[in-house]
RNA sequence: GCCCGAGUGGUGGAAUUGGUAGACACGUUGGACUUAAAAUCCAAUGGACAGUAAUGUCCGUGCCGGUUCGAGUCCGGCCUCGGGUACCA
C-alpha cells in the first residue's frame, strides 16, 4: 500500500495553481459565462477559523465543477477593508489603519489558499484602495446629482429638474423628495442661489439633511438603522440614542416599490424575502384629515383601517408631532411639556423594553370627519414620528394599542366591527359586519374600507395611500477609515467636486480620533481639510456599506482606470449568477447592493437592475465552548458535575479555553499559566477531576472556542477538512463544529489514495474492461455527484464517494475506466487529490481541463421496470394490490387491474414502480 | 405578539416529486494482525419479543387527529427549539 502524503501533495498543487493562473477567468470568450461569488470577509485581526470557510469551499466546488462543465467561471475574493475595528486599533496604537489591514488580508489569503481555495488572482479588490474607492466616491456624486422621477420610475439628471423648475415650477413634478411647499417658476427664480440649493437638496438621491439619527456615544458616530439592534449598536453593542444631526442620506425609499416588486423573479430563500419585505413593510390604507376644535390647523392620520372610522373616539399624536404646541391648551401645558420632555429623554431601548401606555391629554381637540363629535386630542409615545403622519384615529375598539390606552385612562370604546367581545379585549380582523357606521352598516368591513375611502375622496378629506416603514439611509460616518466624502461647501452650498478630482484620497493624520472640537477625524488634516480653492469639504466618511454595494461590478475588470467597469465587460457577467453568504446582511449590504445596482440601470450604465440572482445561505459553524462555574462569593472554580439546578444560582459562568478540556475535563495547571491566575481554587469531583460544561455558541475568538483550520490542514490535509465541512451536513444548516469525525473522511481519502496507487507509490492502475456491476456503480456515484451538486446537498456527494471507494476496494478494482471519471467528479470536493492523481493516471496539466463525465442511464435502469411510452407529461394512478404478492406478481396484477387498463386505454405504461407485495405507481 | 424554518438511533445526518425509514460517517461492542499499542482490516449496532439458528412478529421519524392501498414526506390542531421582527397605526 501507498502512503498518502497530503502534505506533500498539497503543497504542491496549491504551488501549480499560483504559478499558473489557474483561476483566472477569461474576460471575453465564447464559452456560457458562470459569475459565482463568495460574501466578501472584512479583514479581522483574528484570521480564519473553522466556520469561516463553510461558503468559500462549497463556492470552490461549483467553481471547479462548473470548469470542468465547459463554463468560463469568474469566481472572485476581495476585502471589506474599511471598518471599525482597525479604526479602533490605530487609536489604540497609532498604527496606520491601512497597514494592519494590509496584513491582515495577506494572512486571510495565505490562509484561503492553504486550504486550496484558490480565486482569480487579478480580483482582490480592497475597498480601502483608492483605485476602488475612486468609483465609490464616483457612484455617489452620480447620486448627489439625480433626483428620482416617480412618473417614470427612475433616475434623472439633476439638470432636468432644474430646466423644469425655471419653466413650471415643482407643481406637477411627481419626485421622491422631502421637499414640502410647492413653487411657481416665477417664485424659483426668485431664489437665492443658497434658497435654490435647499431645494435641490430634497430631491438629489444622495442628500444632506438635519434628521433624527442613531448616535452612538461609544463609538463616536451615527449608525444606519440596520447597524442597530434593541437600541444597541451592532458591532460592540453599544447603547445608542436618537439625536436630531445634519447627515448625508442616501433616497432608498424612492426605490422601495422596485425593490419590493424585482424581489419575486429572484431565487432567493423565502426567509430572505420575507425579511427584506418587512423591512421595507409596504402597507396600504388612507389619510384622513381632521379639523381641529378652535385652531386654525389641520391633523392629518395615516390609517390601514378607515373602515373602523366609526369607532375612532380620540386622537393619539407623537411627543415630537409639529402640531403639539398648537393643540396644548394652558390648563394642559404644564404637564404636556413635562411629558413630551420625559419621552423624548427616554432611551430607545427603554422603549422598547417598557410597552406599557404613557401619555397625557392637550386639552385640544379634533373634529371628527363623519360624526362632528369632539375627539380628545391625546399625545403618546406608542405613537412615533417617523411613522405614517406622526399621528393617529385612535379607534379602541379595534386596535390592541388604543384598547390598552383607552383601558388605563376611561376612553370611550365603540365598537362598530360586530363578532368580538370588546369589553374582553380589542376585536382586529376584517371579517366581521359593521355596526353603528352609518352608510357602512351591514358590509363586510373588509369591503367597508373600500367604501368610507370612496367617501373620503369625495369629501376631499381623504385619500388612498400607501406607505412604507423603509426610511432613508443615512450615509455618514464621524471616522477616519472609510471613503471621504467627495463634497465641498462653496459659499455654503454643497457642491460635488469635479470627477477629476478623484479619488479624493484619506488625508494622513497624527491621530485618529474626534478632533478637540468634536468634529470627525478628517477635521484633524489641517491641509485637506480646505479644497485648494478655499472651500471647507466635508469631513464626513461613508459607512461601511459603499464599498460592498458595488463591488461585484468592480471584479470583472478590476484595473480599469477610465470607468468603474467596461460596459461590455460588465454586462457580459452581470448578473451574478450564485451569491453566497450569510443572512447578517438580509436588510443592510444586500438592499443597498440591490438599491445601487438599480440605480446605476436608470442612468445607463449596466444592462441588468437585480446583481444577485440566486442567493444562497449558508448556516453558520457554532463553537462549542466549555463553560466553568465560579463561585460568587469565593471565586473558587467548581467541578460541573458537583452543581445541581439547586445551588446553580450561587455560580458564575466562565469559559476557558477549549484546547485545556479533554472530554470535559479541564487541565487546571494548564488553566493557571493560561490565565496567569496562579492564585486560582479548584475544587474537584472525588474522582479528582475538574469538569466543564459545554455550550454551543458563535465560534468566536473572545469565547476561546475557535478551531485554527491549519491544525487541521497540517494534521489530516486541506482535502480532508473541505469534504469533512461539507459532509457535516446541509450548506444552509447551523451546526456546531465537532472535529470528532473527521477521521471516517480522511480514511476515506487514504483508501481512494490506495485505489490509484500501490505498494512502493506505483501506479496499479489497469486497462482492464469494467463489469457491468463496477459501471453500474461509477454512473451512480456520478449521478448522486451531479445532483448533489445542482441542489448544493454537499453532504450527500461526500458519502456516494465513500460507496464507491469501499466497493472498489473489496473488488480490488484498479481500472483506468473507472478511475479516470471518478478522479475528474471527485477533484471539485478534493482538489489536490484529484489533481494528483490525474498526473498518476498518465495526463499532463490540471484537472480542470478534464470534462465531467456524464452519468448514463442504460447503466442505472435494471432494478426497475421501465416501459416507453408516447404520452406527454407525468400522470399516476393509485391502485391497491394483495399484501402477499411478490414483485412480478404485483406487476401483472397492476396492469391486469380494470381500473389501470381502463385508464391506460390501451397504451403501456412508462415506468411502473413497484415495491415487493406492497403497492405500485404506474406513470405514463 | 407576529412572520419564517426545523424536530428522524448514543451522535452528525440520508431518504429530491407520498412507495422496503435510518444511506454514509462518528461512537460503542466483538474479532483479525501485533509482545503490546497505534494504524489498518472484518463483523455487529433503532427498540421489544420469540427461536439453537436461518429467521419471524410487533413497535418506531416531537404529540394528537385526518386524507390515502400506503405518510418522515400532504392536511388540521398542539408542544419544543432556532432565526427574524416589533407600540408601523
Amino acid at each position: 500500500m501507498g502512503t498518502y502524503d497530503f502534505q506533500q501533495i498539497e503543497k504542491k498543487w496549491q504551488q501549480y495553481w499560483k504559478e499558473h493562473r489557474t483561476f483566472v477567468a477569461e474576460k471575453r470568450s465564447s464559452k456560457p459565462k458562470y459569475y459565482i461569488m463568495d460574501m466578501f470577509p472584512y479583514p479581522s485581526g483574528a484570521g480564519l477559523h473553522v466556520g469561516h470557510p463553510l461558503g468559500y469551499i462549497a463556492t470552490d466546488i461549483i467553481t471547479r465543477y462548473k470548469r470542468n462543465k465547459g463554463f468560463n467561471v469568474l469566481h472572485p475574493m476581495g476585502f471589506d477593508a474599511f471598518g471599525l475595528p482597525a479604526e479602533q486599533y490605530a487609536i489604540k496604537t497609532g498604527i496606520h489603519p491601512a497597514e494592519i489591514t494590509q496584513k491582515n488580508i495577506k494572512r486571510f489569503l495565505t490562509q484561503m489558499e492553504m486550504m486550496g481555495l484558490h480565486h482569480d488572482p487579478d480580483t482582490a479588490l480592497a475597498t480601502c484602495d483608492p483605485s476602488y474607492y475612486k468609483w465609490t466616491q464616483w457612484i455617489f456624486l452620480k447620486m448627489f446629482d439625480h433626483w428620482y422621477d416617480k412618473s417614470a420610475e427612475k433616475a434623472r439628471p439633476i439638470q432636468e429638474l432644474i430646466d423644469t423648475f425655471a419653466a413650471e415650477g415643482n407643481a406637477d413634478i411627481q419626485a421622491a423628495s422631502t421637499q414640502k411647499g410647492k413653487f411657481t417658476a416665477a417664485e424659483w427664480q426668485a431664489m437665492d442661489d443658497k434658497a435654490q440649493a435647499e431645494v435641490l437638496m430634497n430631491y438629489r438621491i444622495a442628500y444632506n439633511a438635519k434628521a433624527s439619527v442613531n448616535w452612538c456615544p461609544a463609538l463616536g458616530t451615527v449608525l444606519a438603522d440596520a447597524d442597530v439592534k434593541d437600541g444597541r449598536s451592532e458591532r460592540g453593542g453599544h447603547p445608542v440614542e436618537k439625536r436630531m444631526m445634519n447627515q448625508w442620506f442616501l433616497r432608498i425609499t424612492a426605490y422601495s416599490d422596485r425593490l419590493l416588486n424585482s424581489l419575486q423573479d429572484l431565487d432567493w430563500s423565502d426567509a430572505m424575502k420575507t425579511m427584506q419585505t418587512n423591512w421595507i413593510g409596504r402597507s396600504e390604507g388612507a389619510t384622513i384629515v381632521y379639523d381641529v376644535d378652535g385652531v386654525d390647523d389641520k391633523i392629518e392620520v395615516f390609517t390601514t383601517r378607515p373602515d373602523t372610522l366609526y369607532g375612532n373616539t380620540f386622537m393619539v399624536v407623537a411627543p415630537e408631532h409639529r402640531l403639539v404646541e398648537k393643540i396644548t391648551t394652558d390648563a394642559q401645558r404644564a404637564e404636556v411639556e413635562k411629558y413630551v420632555e420625559w419621552a423624548q429623554n427616554r432611551s430607545e431601548r427603554d422603549r422598547i423594553a417598557d410597552t406599557t401606555k404613557t401619555g397625557v391629554f392637550t386639552g385640544g381637540h379634533a373634529i371628527h370627519p363623519m360624526t362632528g363629535k369632539k375627539l380628545p386630542i391625546w399625545i403618546a409615545d406608542y405613537v412615533v414620528i417617523t411613522y405614517g403622519t406622526g399621528a393617529i384615529m385612535a379607534v379602541p375598539a379595534h386596535d390592541e394599542r388604543d384598547y390598552e390606552f383607552a383601558h388605563k385612562f376611561g376612553i370611550d370604546i365603540i365598537e362598530v366591527i360586530s363578532g368580538g367581545d370588546i369589553s374582553k379585549e380589542a376585536f382586529v380582523s376584517k371579517d366581521g359586519i359593521m355596526v353603528q357606521s352609518d352608510f357602512l352598516n351591514g358590509m363586510k368591513a373588509s369591503d367597508a374600507i373600500t367604501a368610507i375611502i370612496d367617501r373620503l375622496e369625495e369629501m376631499g378629506i381623504g385619500e388612498r395611500k400607501i406607505t412604507f416603514r423603509q426610511r432613508d439611509v443615512i450615509w455618514s460616518r464621524q471616522r477616519y477609515w472609510g471613503e471621504p466624502t467627495p463634497i465641498v461647501y462653496e459659499n455654503g452650498i454643497a457642491r460635488g467636486i469635479d470627477p477629476s478630482e478623484l479619488p479624493l484620497e484619506l488625508p494622513e493624520i497624527d491621530e485618529y480620533k474626534p478632533s478637540a472640537t468634536g468634529e470627525p477625524p478628517l477635521g484633524r488634516a489641517t491641509e485637506w481639510r480646505n479644497h485648494p480653492d478655499g472651500f471647507p469639504r466635508d469631513l464626513n466618511t461613508m459607512p461601511n456599506w459603499a464599498g460592498s454595494s458595488w463591488y461585484f461590478l468592480r471584479y470583472p475588470d478590476m484595473f480599469n482606470e477610465q470607468a468603474f467597469a467596461d460596459k461590455e465587460v460588465v454586462n457580459y457577467w452581470m448578473p451574478v449568477d450564485m451569491y453566497v453568504g450569510g443572512t447578517e446582511h438580509a436588510v443592510g449590504h444586500l438592499f443597498y447592493s440591490r438599491f445601487w445596482t438599480k440605480f446605476l440601470f436608470d442612468i445607463g450604465e449596466l444592462d441588468v437592475d437585480e446583481p444577485f440572482n440566486r442567493l444562497v445561505n449558508q448556516g453558520m459553524i457554532q463553537g462549542v465552548s466549555e463553560v466553568m462555574y465560579r463561585d460568587k462569593e469565593t471565586n473558587e472554580y467548581v467541578s460541573a458535575d458537583l452543581v445541581n439546578d439547586a445551588n446553580e444560582d450561587q455560580y458564575s459562568h466562565i469559559r476557558t479555553d477549549i484546547n485545556l478540556v479533554q472530554n470535559g475535563v479541564m487541565d487546571t495547571a494548564g488553566f493557571k499559566t493560561w490565565t496567569k491566575e496562579s492564585e486560582a481554587q479548584f475544587k474537584t469531583n472525588e474522582a479528582g477531576e475538574f469538569k466543564t460544561f459545554q455550550q454551543v455558541e458563535k465560534m468566536s475568538k473572545s469565547y476561546y472556542n475557535t478551531v485554527d483550520p491549519q491544525q487541521i490542514c497540517e494534521d489530516m490535509g486541506a482535502d480532508t477538512l473541505r469534504l469533512y465541512e461539507m459532509f457535516l451536513g446541509p450548506i444552509t444548516d447551523a451546526k456546531p463544529w465537532n472535529t470528532e469525525g473527521i477521521s471516517g473522511v480522511h480514511t476515506f481519502l487514504k483508501r481512494a489514495y490506495n485505489l490509484f496507487v500501490g505498494e512502493d507509490e506505483q501506479s496499479i492502475i489497469t486497462d482492464e474492461e469494467p463489469t457491468k456491476e463496477e459501471m453500474k456503480l461509477l454512473h451512480e456515484t456520478i449521478k448522486k455527484v451531479e445532483e448533489g451538486i445542482d441542489r448544493l446537498a454537499f453532504n450527500v456527494c461526500v458519502p456516494a464517494f465513500m460507496v464507491f471507494t469501499k466497493e472498489m476496494t473489496r473488488m480490488k478494482s484498479h481500472k483506468r475506466t473507472l478511475l479516470e471519471p471518478f478522479a475528474i467528479i471527485l477533484s471539485s470536493f478534493a482538489p489536490h487529490f484529484g489533481e494528483e492523481m490525474w498526473q498518476r493516471l498518465g495526463h499532463e496539466g490540471s484537472i480542470l481541463t478534464a470534462s465531467f463525465p456524464q452519468w448514463e442511464e442504460k447503466y442505472l435502469v435494471e432494478d426497475e421496470i421501465t416501459y416507453p411510452v408516447q404520452i406527454n407529461g407525468k400522470v399516476r394512478t393509485k391502485i391497491g394490490i394483495p399484501a402477499q404478492a411478490d414483485k412480478a406478481q404485483t406487476e401483472e396484477i397492476a396492469l391486469g387491474n380494470e381500473v389501470v387498463q381502463q385508464w391506460l386505454d390501451g397504451k403501456s405504461p412508462k415506468k411502473v414502480i413497484v415495491v415487493p407485495g406492497r403497492i405500485i405507481n404506474i406513470v405514463v
